[in-house]
DNA sequence: ACATCAAGTGAGGTAACCTCACTATGAGGT
DNA sequence: ACCTCATAGTGAGGTTACCTCACTTGATGT
């Protein structure tokens, strides 16, 4: 009303509609944000992750990788080993809760995102999918 | 590769970026994320508003307000001042140099947000738009 | 052999939120 | 006028999700 929002607003604005229902879906487990996108990192790979890879996957600093991985395994979700190949190391294995719940969490992701998008034509959703994929694809 | 983006990653992932480019602009003035959404709601109205009204357009605590608040008067960017109509209200009102911040911070967001979307024809950005008002306009 | 580098974590700090409780004031009913 | 209840703002104290710095332990290149 008082003045025009611009594309960049509008992206803004979807994306908070996004993360919250993302966010409300995710209530149901008592999981934290955090921790919801840990558990979608470590599932996405194979086992064996480094906390310093997985921090690096967050964009986080590797010492706060550190704190998620206690939440997680405080959790029951993922368990620490030593490395056979390098002492210093650490690796992180999803449990089976862990690998089950990061599953569930997925889902119910997919589906916050489709509620969202659901007033959209097909066509117009594969458009706005298009000319995403053109902006987000540039530059890694 | 490992598995096809959503959309609804794709709106989560450009977001991110956009976000990414106007803090990166942002911290030429030492200005805290919250202190310039703060700044472009006060600009955004007229002089006088209540903290309990910045908190609602904030979408954050009342009491949160008044941190903020605190804040951008400690920069000398906001005065607080009595409501002659009502004793326990305080109004708020931005200095010169808040209101030319404010200003500033807004031409350098769309500054980002321009080089973001830049990749773009300028009919993929239209078709952007659109599609993108379409889903925002939705239920407010 | 030894300096240097890397992996993870303890300690302590910050920003941006929150709730709860309190004071001061306003407003409505009787 | 009085009493009750609602409202505006803020002090106190807590939480989450990050951060940096310093340290220990172990690997690695020359």
């Amino acid at each position: 009303m008082d003045h025009e929002h611009s594309t960049g607003d509008l992206v803004l604005a979807l994306a908070r509609r996004v993360r919250r229902e993302h966010l409300e879906a995710l209530a149901d487990w008592d999981v934290t944000p955090s921790q919801a996108r840990a558990l979608r990192v470590l599932s996405s790979r194979e086992e064996g992750m480094r906390p310093s890879v997985l921090a690096d996957e967050l964009r986080i600093a590797p010492r706060s990788a550190t704190d998620v991985v206690d939440g997680l395994e405080d959790r029951g979700w993922v368990i620490r080993a030593a490395d056979p190949t390098d002492r210093r190391a650490t690796t992180l294995t999803l449990t089976a809760e862990g690998r089950d719940l990061a599953d569930r969490i997925e889902g119910v992701r997919r589906q916050a995102s489709e509620r969202v998008l659901d007033v959209l034509t097909p066509a117009q959703r594969r458009t706005l999918h298009e000319i995403l994929t053109v902006v987000v694809g540039e530059r890694q």
